[in-house]
DNA sequence: TTTCAACTTGTCAAAAGTTGTCTAAAACTA
DNA sequence: TAGTTTTAGACAACTTTTGACAAGTTGAAA
């Protein structure tokens, strides 16, 4: 489940339309149309009131969109595991200090 | 180890002054003293042309570039963890389809 | 100490990327 | 068809990144 795929389900099963949202977020509603079809990435302030509008868990909301950009830093490199690993580690033992 | 750690140990090793990396790079040498200070990062294209210039094998930097990126991301973030290993997931399930 | 090459730092302009809106078109519903 | 919702394209405003230049610091040799 994408992010985008998330924030489309949720408002939908909610029953909102899209204008309603972006009045939430306050943003045009063309920008949130864009965000639910992957065409554009939310602000982290945007996902803060996303996560508000559409009653998700902010944290579970901002891991999704975190994960994204980790995505895109490495897909399509053949590297992309080993890099991900290594940050992963550096994270890791950055926590435990 | 660091991107701009490595650079600069393996600089030092083979007895190069920034000037000829700078030379071989094809940037000014204040550009190359930053990288070696972390205060700026390659772009894609230096690295490569860093891997041979310093006989550093071209995957191990662009791995290591490229964790710098996704650590960057995700630094701080109180989600970091569960954030790289969603993306973790994704690239994972990726790759085997 | 002076000198000189090596290295570093601050600043700027250009380039590249991003953000949000507007308008108009497309898709959907009744 | 009419009215509403959603989508697409284009653009200006804004931010970030990039690379160079010039001026500064450091350290070693004379």
């Amino acid at each position: 489940m994408t992010l985008s795929e998330l924030l489309k389900s949720k408002r939908e099963s909610k029953g909102l339309l899209l204008r309603e949202v972006a009045y939430k977020v306050d943003v045009d509603t063309a920008l949130i149309s864009k965000i639910e079809k992957g065409d554009r990435k939310p602000t982290r302030e945007q996902i803060e009131k996303l996560a508000l509008a559409l009653d998700i868990e902010y944290n579970k909301l901002l891991t999704l969109w975190l994960s994204e950009k980790v995505y895109e830093d490495v897909q399509g490199e053949d590297v992309a595991i080993d890099a991900i690993k290594l940050a992963l580690k550096r994270i890791k033992t950055e926590v435990k200090n």
